[in-house]
Parts: C-alpha cells; structure tokens; sequence
DNA sequence: CTGTTAGCGCGTTCAC
DNA sequence: GTGAACGCGCTAACAG
C-alpha cells in the first residue's frame, strides 16, 4: 500500500533540500543538529527506509561480502558462516552465501555472480575440484579482496585460515601411540590437497618420533567421501595384521568408518583405537570412543572475517596464512585401559 | 587493475550507443543476430560484467531473495536453506541469508534491513518470541512477498511451508503404542507455537483413539533447549511409576535427553522406547534405538521457493499453508520385541 | 532494428 | 550550515 518513501519526499515536506536529508540521516555534522532531529523523526514517522541499492551504486560499496563454500549444510561450514556472519554484522556487512558443490565450474560461476555484485570482498572454500585458479586471479585483477579458508589453494599466494594441520596430524597420531598402539592407520585423501597432504606429514613424522616405521600399505588413499569410510574400514578389517589405531583425516569418512567397525562388533578403542576430525554435533553424541580433532570452525569464520576487514580497510596483506588453534578433544571412555 | 568496463566503453569501441548494448547483452530479439554477436564477443574479450547493483536501481528488481532463520548451523535450517538455494538459483535468483537468533529484536532488524536491499521475496521462519507481528504485516504493506517455514504465525494469514504436525504427532505415538507402550511420556513446548501446539494434540488424539488416557502430568513443557533434555530425562526417571515410552517433539532436545537415558543404563527401546524428531546426519548414527519424524527439510526448502516464486509472478495468493509429506523413521533396532 | 532522452535514489562536489 | 547540480551504470519509453 504504502509507496516507498525517499529522501526526496521527506525533503518537499520539509521544505529543505535531499542533499541536507540525505546527511542528517547520515548523521553528519554537517547538518544542524535541530534540523537533523527533525529530519530523523520525520523519516522514522513516515516509516522511511533507505535505499540500499541506490546507496551503492552511488557509493560504489556494497557493505556486502560473498561467501562461497561447498555445502552450506556440513557442519563444519555453517559453523564457520555462522562466525562470519556474527562478526560480519558487528561490522556492518551483509553476507552472501553461495554453495560451489564442489565443483570448479559452479565456483567460478557463482564468483563471477557474485562479483557482479559489486562485493566488497570475498570469503572462499575452494572446491576439491579447483586446480586451474584463473578465476581467483580474476577477483584480484579486481582489486577485491579474496581470503580463503579451511582449504589452501596451490598456485596462488593468498591470505588463507586454517588449522595447523601438520600439528593435528600429528598430535592425532601421537595420541594413539601414547594408547600403546603400534599399527596405525591413516585414511587420506588425495595428497594435491594441502590439508590432507600436511596432516599426512604430521602422522608420518610422529611415527618416526616415537620409532615407528612408516609403511605405505597402512596409508589408505581415497576421496573420502562419506560411502568410503565403510570400504576402507572393511579393507583395515581385512588386513592380514589387524592394525590397532586409525588416524582419519576428514570427518564423515571418519563417522561411516566408525559405524562399520561398531557394526562388525570391533570393540573401540579396546580393538581399534580412533582418532577423527569433529563433526560435531555428532563428535558429542556419536560415539564416546571417538577422539577427534576440534577445527573450531566457528573462530576460522571470526578470523576469516578479522582478516577481510583488515584487507578491506588497508591494502598491503603483510600475512598470508593465519592459523587457527584446534586441540584434540579426548574423552575419557575413548583410552585404552592396557 | 583492469578497470571496470562499462557498457558505455563497449558502446564507444563499436560506435553504437549503449542502449544497443544493454538490449544486445540481455539477448533482446530487437538487435540483429550480427550485432548481438559482435557485441557479445567484444564484451567477452574486455571481461565486461554487468554492474548487477545499477541494473537493480533502474530495473527495481533485484532477483534476490532473503531468508531469516533462527540459526543457520542447525542441520534443519541450514538443509531448508540448502534445498531454497538450489531452486532459487535455478530459477535466476541469489539468496541472502540472516540470523534471528531466535530473538525478534533482530528478525525485525534483518528483515528491515532485507526490505532495504529492495529483495524481491522473503522467506522467514519466525523466531520463538515473535508474538508481534507488525514488522511482518510492514512486509506486506510493501508488497514484497512472503513466506514462512516451519514456524506458524498465529496472528497472521500468510502462506506457510510446514510438515502435518498433528499427523506426524499421531504417528509418532501410535507407533510406541503399536510397541506397547502404555504410558507414554511427551516432551513439548509452548503451548502458543502452534508446531507444538499441533504435535500434542496429535499425541493426546493417538492415546485417545487407543484408549488410554491423556494425563497431565505426562506431559512436561519446557522450553526445549538442549539442556531441556538432560532435565527432562532426569524428570522421567524419577516419575513413581515409570513410563515406557517417550515421544518428544523436538531434535536437540531428543538427542540430549536419549543421552543421559543412555548414561544411566536405560535399555531403549527395551525399557523406554524413544520417538524424537530428525537431526540429521545425527539421526542416521546417533542411536539405532532412536525412531525419529524425517521432517524432510530439504523439501521444504524447494516448496517454500516454489511458493515464493508463485506470488512474485502472480499476485493472489490462494492456498495459505502447504504441507510437506514427512514420515517415521524407524529402525530394526528401535522395536522392542516383546 | 537502433538511437535519444530521461531518469532510478542517492551521495558528492561545489558554491553560497 | 545549506542548496543546486551533477553523475553512478544501467534501462524504460518513445522516437525514428
């Protein structure tokens, strides 16, 4: 019913020019602070609402960042939104957010949407897929500010948030040698992926600290989607020597492996002990006997968002990468008693 | 470094004016074939992208939608939000998303804020506390269209996507009566959200038609908190005569409350079957004793989109609510035997 | 088929 | 302190 109301409509009525509207509503010191009053109540009367889009097209900021992640329904990435979008709003930013599915073609597609949009800056999880990188190049031609998070891309030198994966690599696999396991297992995905490439290190260098050979055969490789947990859990089952630790580096694999194991009656950790990254809220619920590593996905969001700003309001990007402190969570019915 | 090209710049290059450009990138039968191509080619080769938020001001439309829920990391909001982004980009709209946090101070504010980014749509599911509904009726005074999800308003009539909460509530508790169960227990909120509202008298009608009696001090309130559960449990437990059947019309809630069932050495179903709603991924691991309303959120989602979009092309708006089909999980494992 | 004109609503000069 | 004028990049309306 109502027609939308514009600073040129409060200005006839008040007999004053936009331009005076216009920086009273912006609360500018410019303005008289009577007029300014008066200006304010007029528009809150009116019910007056300001036209973002015009604002930003004039402007040329949109106070309005995209965020692209593979799925927006993984645990992991509407925590880490969550965080982007609190602080993001503390900050007066508007988010976007797109899902890549995990494909390069849909990356680059919802960017370039997203660019088009005049974005001030822009928060992406690479796809698994992406290798060719012309389209991130694209958003720095641009001069918008790109930060990545959770994955690292190869080619490219960028701001990126994540965990310290050789550490939890490494942690992970000292705390089931600190169990008393010797066999250990880890279930891997492709090694061009930084994350499971340095967690990988982080398991092979705490066996070399603590004495342990590093044998290929127990480092199983997939895509770790969520259907291998169960195919590679089955392929430890069938090994010749029964390992007695597992060390996954993804988090639904690590669930559908578990699964499989309680499902064969493989009592964990007494049998196979198990560490995994959090999915929580599953990790809470799951399994007592689950160790796993808490990404903290919340604060990778926080930090993510600390450093767009910091793009966004000065040029140079003096740190590339920013780690976030991720500790294992250990429950007590997940120690072996021997 | 490259600047932004204009379709102004492309209009000089190729001597022709920008008019001819804006019609020949928007694929406009009335520009020859030839020169659409010629256009289209050289606005390629500059990397020209249309400027979306200039193209919204002139056009007053904005093909974006927004969406409030209360948290976007809960499994069900962020699936519902997964299943409308798929079908929105389907069909040429981008999606914004907000946080209430369950308070109506900021579903107020975000959808102010939405309405002031001209989006096209809304969709919101309405936070717990939203009794007042004048932000919602302003909505509408503006003619934007909306929708809500999951959540009911009771003052309003507005077009709302939700499951048969009646239906699902009779379901859930004939199947513990079909297990046996005679004194059921029901978990529920208040009495004002018509969700809960719904699955109790589903509950009460259920043991009616089973003659068993509806007695009050079976059915407890809270506000359904995660930490609800754990309280509510406990309350079970210590009931002179114990209940041999639960149905809760809530997830988290569920979920905590299965827990300390479980810590305390509950046998479920054998002692106390268990009928909660889904969280899934949770509901898939959590505890094979756990039947579980698959609210099918992804579903509600796309038909809460499929609405919206019915009301942005034609104006009357027949049918007020829609029900999405959702049905028991229930699982080998959560039958008792007797 | 293509060009011309005139804004969309707001922010930013400049003068005053 | 305030107002007039202009332009952001694009598109609707009307010519021709």
């Amino acid at each position: 019913m109502k027609k939308k109301v514009t600073i040129h409509d409060l200005a006839k009525m008040l007999n004053i020019d936009s331009s005076t509207v216009s920086r009273a509503l912006a609360n500018s010191p410019r303005v008289k602070q009577k007029t300014r009053d008066l200006i304010q109540a007029k528009a809150k009367e009116l019910g007056y609402s300001r036209n973002v889009v015009a604002s930003n097209l004039r402007s040329k900021r949109t106070l309005t960042i995209g965020v692209v992640v593979p799925y927006i329904s993984r645990y992991f990435f509407s925590t880490v939104i969550a965080g982007i979008e609190e602080h993001a709003t503390e900050n007066g930013y508007q988010v976007i957010i797109c899902q890549s599915h995990d494909q390069i073609e849909r990356e680059q597609q919802m960017i370039q949407t997203l660019l088009s949009y005049q974005v001030d800056g822009l928060l992406v999880s690479i796809s698994m897929e992406t290798e060719n990188t012309d389209h991130l190049k694209h958003v720095l031609n641009q001069e918008v500010p790109l930060v990545l998070f959770d994955r690292k891309c190869n080619g490219l030198s960028l701001p990126t948030i994540h965990i310290d994966d050789f550490q939890m690599g490494y942690e992970a696999t000292k705390h089931l040698i600190d169990q008393g396991c010797r066999r250990i297992v880890h279930f891997t995905g492709s090694d061009q992926i930084s994350i499971y490439h340095d967690r990988k290190q982080g398991y092979c260098q705490a066996l070399k600290d603590h004495g342990l050979v590093v044998s290929e055969e127990l480092i199983l490789t997939s895509a770790l989607k969520e259907a291998d947990g169960k195919l590679l859990a089955q392929q430890v089952l069938d090994m010749p020597l029964r390992p007695d630790g597992i060390f996954c580096a993804n988090d639904l694999t690590a669930i559908s492996a578990m699964q499989l194991l309680i499902e064969k009656g493989v009592k964990i950790p007494e049998d196979i002990a198990f560490v995994g990254f959090s999915n929580e809220p599953l990790g809470n619920y799951l399994s007592p006997a689950l160790t796993s590593v808490n990404q903290n996905p919340k604060e990778i969001g926080k930090v993510a968002m600390q450093t767009l700003l910091g793009e966004l309001s000065t040029k140079p990007s003096p740190d590339t990468d920013r780690l976030v402190p991720a500790h294992l969570v250990v429950r007590a019915s997940s120690l072996k008693k021997g």
